[in-house]
DNA sequence: TATCAGAGAATTGTTGACAATATACCGTCA
DNA sequence: TGACGGTATATTGTCAACAATTCTCTGATA
């Protein structure tokens, strides 16, 4: 019945290729960091072997191993005999992840502005096009825009050609987007203004100036973290 | 049979109170990142399940999970069917890391000359006065350098007090210790220098010159990558 | 001699079962 | 009514068995 399915079914074929050189666990692993990442499973939320299992139709072995994975990379917390919880990032541990991400994208921005391709700078301009096409007022566009964001900072990061940075980078980027998904913070008014700074980076990359790269998106970081801050008093303030 | 030697036996005692709060997996973790590091098992080394499971005395269930924990972590690569190796870092991926932890370090600096107690002041002091103790001759005491020098960076990421990136430069330096160990290219010639860079450190962080700190060691991290290729360069040359 | 095929052994991937711990529920008592 | 205790349930931690894949060794062949 299998062999079957498996022969006449393309999808089923499929599936087995993907099975032929990944592992249930590692696919375990990145079903739970996309369920994660997007938000379907909550911060803080706890997360059932059986449940997980059975809704991915492996058993429990595998599961387990994701966890331990998602563990170390700072997505979960394990309590023992209790559980394993979505990591929940405080305002504290998110300013410390900015200043750590703010140092890595120095770095970046520097070697990103040795390396980079022209092809690469035609994709960041096209990027940053798309960021000025965002209309300030309808609200859906917040998410577009954090959309974008991510995009042109991910391919300036591997455009630095530093594979070390590149992982380093995006597991602390997604360590920090914990906190910046639980608490949706970004203002409307800000998406200008940050819009401008990434236009600038972009020519400060295309001119090749890796000093000016770096102190711009060293500044571009961090400049962001304070911007969350005044959200979060304006918001406390309203309130 | 074992309640009799749980009640009579302190260290049996011990052993179920370390289990009460530690899983096996996270024990194996610990082993397994402790053998790795020691470099009582090589890079490139196989690690039969079967065989570790035997001698940390659990079934492989825990042994698996600790594999894709460290797999994360970067010191194991897991190959699906074929089994788990140590990791082996190449020169360049050494070069890479050494970028990124330079990056690192520099953050460390600032922050640390700016949140160091007088007390962690004195044991760095300590610390590069035994450095100058290290005898210019007898070949052992690379080991002992190399031991200081790694207490006091890691002294020194914590007196930075950002939790986020303690974790970040512990995991970048386990990284670029597989190579270091690998390559034992430790010149007895560049530790006087070395010790006189850890001094200037020292003073710049409890003189609280922030920009000083962070010049200096993202430049002392720079500086041991160029040492390391000189003295690879040298030892090729003679070879 | 070198290469290839194939049987046997070893190793990994996955699962289900069992034991230990934690959680939830419910009745009792103050 | 609310706090406490105990039992039942649910969940996790660990293990052993089975299936699938890879490795190894032997022998045959060119």
């Amino acid at each position: 019945m299998l062999a079957k399915s498996s022969a006449r079914n393309p999808a089923a074929k499929k599936a087995i290729e993907i099975l032929r050189e990944h592992s249930l666990s590692s696919l375990a692993q990145q079903e739970l960091e996309r369920r994660i990442m997007s938000g379907e499973i909550a911060g803080g939320a706890k997360l059932n072997e059986t449940a997980i299992a059975g809704a991915l139709g492996v058993s429990r072995g595998p599961v387990r191993e994701a966890f331990r994975a998602l563990s170390q990379a700072g997505l979960v917390r394990v309590e023992k005999n209790r559980g394993v919880f979505v990591r929940e990032v405080s305002l504290g541990e998110a300013d410390e992840f900015y200043e750590v991400r703010a140092a890595l994208e120095g770095l970046i921005g520097r070697l990103a502005a040795r390396r980079i391709t022209e092809n690469e700078v035609g994709r960041l301009r096209d990027i940053v096009k798309r960021m000025h096409g965002i209309k300030v007022g309808t609200n859906s566009n917040v998410g577009n825009y954090f959309a974008l964001n991510v995009e042109f900072h991910d391919l300036l990061a591997r455009a630095a050609r530093n594979g070390a940075l590149l992982a380093n980078y995006r597991g602390t980027v997604a360590q920090l987007d914990l906190y910046r998904r639980a608490a949706i913070t970004q203002s409307l008014e800000n998406v200008p203004i940050s819009t401008r700074e990434h236009e600038a980076i972009t020519e400060a990359v295309a001119a090749r100036d890796e000093a000016r790269a770096e102190a711009l998106l060293t500044e571009h970081v961090l400049l962001s973290c304070s911007r969350l801050h005044t959200v979060l008093d304006h918001n406390a303030a309203a309130r």
